[in-house]
DNA sequence: CTTCTTTATAACTATAAGTTATCAATTCAT
DNA sequence: ATGAATTGATAACTTATAGTTATAAAGAAG
């Protein structure tokens, strides 16, 4: 039983087939035939029941299926920490963060650079739940995300904590206030972005505790969708404050919610036991150094 | 990069010497310098710095051992769970049990080899500690521990509750006593087990909460060995009631500790995500149901 | 009953994993 | 210092195996 043996097992048990297996795997059906009939040979049990016309995984066969599954993807994941090791000092930095923090993070990329400049980051724009799902299969070093998550032994580093604020349009009602109450937004409509649906849900139960339930007509994707949604007087929407300073823009008024204090902690999360190479531990150093600054900064 | 090559790094980083490795391997010394070779040109490191007279691993080489031994041990519970998935029926049941419970697990596979007659089961005597290692590594398929442990993901099933008493020599002071208090057991001599190491905690404490530090003159690997030292004079001993119906003598006393509330719970234990077949079940369920009654039988 | 699809078998080839023999480098003892 | 001993690398060769193509066998579908 060597990993080569499990690929091809793992293969055709996904494709239902040896056929179109062997296909995938850019190599014959007999060779797919022998692997099997060897591993089944070796493991004393037949893997798969088959017929010409269909094809399924034994009791053996579907333990043995859950495993491969486990090894093929621990596979993967030596190998992106091998290039790691090889790459030490030029390598790669694989970073995901929420959409929201895309200004943010260019600021941390530019000082970054100037110190390591052998070294080149790619950065991708994910949504809370793909970050984790990133992290755990080594597709990314480091996250920025404002959704820490106890269920993953992960490490979440808190940057900064900012405010919520409230986004209307420039010709709303509230034009000529600084701030208002929470009773005040009783029978306005709401955009969210799916993004932020950590402020959403304690958004929706602070509206329930004074007496009504807003009513959410809009749904983005981003903070951006919903922002521009905003200036185009589809309704209103409640916004992390840095998100503003990141992107002016004067077709806007941001109101003050006096009572609603939930804010918003932003972090900087990664996985402890995978190898980090240097490059990344500065990384993580600059973020924790200057964070605070640049927001700032608005 | 296959488990081959994984377990031909893996040897050497473990002997320190690729002509030791190649030994212990059974194969020639070329074929390592071989299989090396072909893993650094695959993974673009070296993985040791060579020299004719020391070896050692290189940061890359480091990284890839950690993994190697993961993959390597992932590979060991895969074969024997397979193994499980072969002998479906006529399979090998593998029990760990803490030493105390030797008479009742006898009971336990009598009943379930009258079910299972195809089934044989091997049971081994641990201790504590090596039944969580063995669960572990699959070498076990169930213990049988009074330590419950919250810190691996086993499952352990309390199958009953017993008190501890007191156990004499003939001629003690406390022959004619059937119940003491614990202030009484000041100036003792004490025996305990190495595998009694929950009630020794229990019970020291309890004796220092009333005044005193028991002295403990012996420390015996075993509860039978504890017993026969007591039963020739040597010190008086606290174990596990059932212990007692199990071990017939007429050559001790047995004396209740009126303020020792302290109960010892037993515990069917395993790994819930392992693969374990029809039998094992069965074996659970058994052992549910006839537990107490056994234990009563006293 | 023929045709199509799918897996198994047979015969062969190329690759790579192992072998032995030998070399080169370094340590160690005299 | 120098020869013996130890250790890893290299070369040449063998063997095992993972792949190939061609084809057979079995079952489903028209």
């Amino acid at each position: 039983m060597d990993i080569r043996s499990l690929k091809h097992f793992h293969t055709i048990a996904e494709c239902g087939q040896f056929t179109r297996a062997a296909i995938q795997l850019h190599i014959s059906q007999p060779a797919l035939s022998n692997t099997i009939k060897s591993l089944e040979k070796e493991l004393g049990c037949t893997l798969f029941e088959r017929s010409t016309k269909s094809l399924k995984l034994t009791e053996p066969g579907e333990i043995l299926y859950k495993h491969a599954g486990n090894v093929l993807e621990l596979f993967d994941k030596i190998y992106k920490e091998m290039e790691d090791a090889r790459n030490v000092g030029k390598g790669k930095i694989n970073l995901g963060m929420i959409e929201s923090y895309r200004y943010f993070i260019s600021h941390m990329i530019g000082i970054f650079k100037s110190k390591n400049p052998a070294v080149s980051m790619k950065v991708r724009e994910l949504g809370p739940k793909d970050i984790v799902k990133n992290l755990e299969s080594f597709d990314i070093h480091l996250g920025i995300t404002s959704i820490a998550n106890d269920h993953n032994n992960f490490k979440y580093i808190p940057i900064f904590q900012e405010n919520y604020v409230l986004l209307t349009p420039p010709d709303h009602r509230f034009k000529n206030l600084n701030s208002i109450e929470i009773i005040d937004l009783k029978n306005e409509t709401f955009i969210h972005s799916l993004e932020g649906f950590k402020i959403r849900e304690t958004f929706i139960k602070a509206c329930e505790r004074v007496g009504f339930s807003p009513s959410v007509e809009f749904e983005t994707e981003s903070l951006e969708t919903a922002c521009s949604l905003v200036e185009n007087g589809l309704g209103i929407s409640v916004v992390p404050e840095s998100f503003l300073a990141l992107n002016p823009s004067k077709r806007r008024n941001v109101v003050f919610i006096k009572d609603f204090a939930s804010k918003r902690t932003v972090y900087l999360v990664y996985q402890p036991e995978r190898y980090l190479p240097p490059p990344i531990q500065d990384f993580i150093d600059i973020t924790l150094q200057f964070s605070n600054e640049i927001i700032v900064r608005k």
